[in-house]
RNA sequence: GCCCAGGUAGCUCAGUCGGUAGAGCAGGGGACUGAAAAUCCCCGUGUCGGUGGUUCGAUUCCGCCCCUGGGCA
């Protein structure tokens, strides 16, 4: 119990976070972490609804604008610069408020990561290029026999997941299941008082996410695309580009599919995306659970942290 | 009005040489250790347009009707 506090909001995509953070700095001693995977690339503003500059000016954000969209961050690097903010603000004496939807993030963030190798591009590049080759099934097959435990856990189908375990096994020569099972990863230092700001009414959120999407639009989305676009050295092999909405907007500029169904696909990509935060969501536990859609949801949780939690 | 092509899952369509049907997408649920706004897994009953007929049995064959495209007038 001696663990200083921790504020966590969590949410899927367009469930109203950034506001309730506004709301929260302004009457708690608090600042603002982001956790997400989108906001940490610079010049991608408006698909990834990253508040402006109005916004920052009274409720900053670290862990915003942090790296080129040509870069890939990652869970490991989330943990390691949110625990150094958190350090950092719980030592000025205030709280660290998380704020995100990218529910990996806080979920390594809270359970620690074993000690394993960073992606290394050159393995990477190599694996793929012997599944071009040979097909992914055969890279599975050669997963069962380094790491049958993980080759059973990791579907054939799933390229991504053989990819970073036969990377693991290259870059050490040991198994991924041995090494996560030598370090399961340091407790978290924290007391995590956990938000979840969601809808109740899920065709509430189809509709917002919709509305959300057609301002984006208006607000300049396809110039911002356009941009990076321009640049040549981003596409859809790098994590910026595959985030929702820009994914869309892209092939769209690659003249790929038409306007509408650039719009079509982009509006339910976002509704996929938010289903798969829920999924996460309802599995996180000891979270309290607001409705997005009540209009005195920043009220009622700023209420239950000073009663349940003391803080301030 | 005539001719042709269609009307099958929320959408786009496949199929049944007659034994009441299945893909993709959408949707729902789930997994998740350095790409996670990613990458995957699981879930398919619907008057097979309507109505008569033939048949043991029709969504399938035949007639008529309705609807939607396209063509000819």
């Amino acid at each position: 119990m001696n663990a200083p506090p921790a504020i966590f909001v969590m949410g899927p995509t367009g469930a109203g976070k950034t506001d309730l953070a506004v709301e929260l700095v302004r009457h708690l001693p608090c600042e603002i972490i982001s956790v997400d995977s989108a906001l940490v690339y610079r010049g991608m503003d408006i698909g990834t609804a990253k508040p402006g500059p109005e916004v920052l000016a009274i409720a900053p954000h670290r862990l915003i604008d942090i790296c080129d969209p040509a870069e890939a961050y990652s869970a490991a690097r989330f943990r390691e610069d949110a625990l150094r903010e958190m350090a950092e603000i719980t030592t000025a004496g205030r709280i660290p408020l998380l704020v995100g939807g990218t529910m990996l993030y806080f979920h390594r963030l809270q359970h620690g990561l074993s000690v394993l190798p960073s992606a290394d591009p050159e393995t990477r590049a190599a694996i793929e290029e012997e599944a071009r080759r040979k097909g992914w099934g055969a890279l599975h097959a050669r997963l069962a026999q380094v790491d049958p435990v993980a080759a059973a856990r990791i579907h054939p189908n799933d390229p991504q997941r053989i990819q970073r375990a036969l990377e693991v096994y290259q870059l050490t020569g040991r198994s991924l299941t041995e090494l996560c099972a030598e370090s399961a990863g340091e407790p978290f230092p924290y007391r995590a008082i956990k938000v979840v700001i969601a809808p109740v009414d899920r065709e509430e959120l189809r509709t917002r996410i919709a509305q959300r999407f057609a301002r984006m639009l208006e607000r300049g989305l396809l110039d911002e695309v356009a941009a990076l676009y321009r640049r040549g050295d981003l596409g859809l092999d790098k994590p910026s580009i595959r985030a929702v909405g820009y994914r869309q907007v892209w092939e769209y500029l690659e003249g790929r599919v038409s306007y509408e169904q650039m719009v079509q696909r982009a509006v339910i990509a976002t509704r996929q995306l938010a289903k798969r935060q829920l999924t996460w969501l309802r599995a996180e536990e000891n979270a309290f659970w607001f409705d997005s859609g009540d209009s005195n949801t920043a009220a009622n949780v700023l209420e239950f942290l000073s009663f349940h939690h003391h803080l301030g």
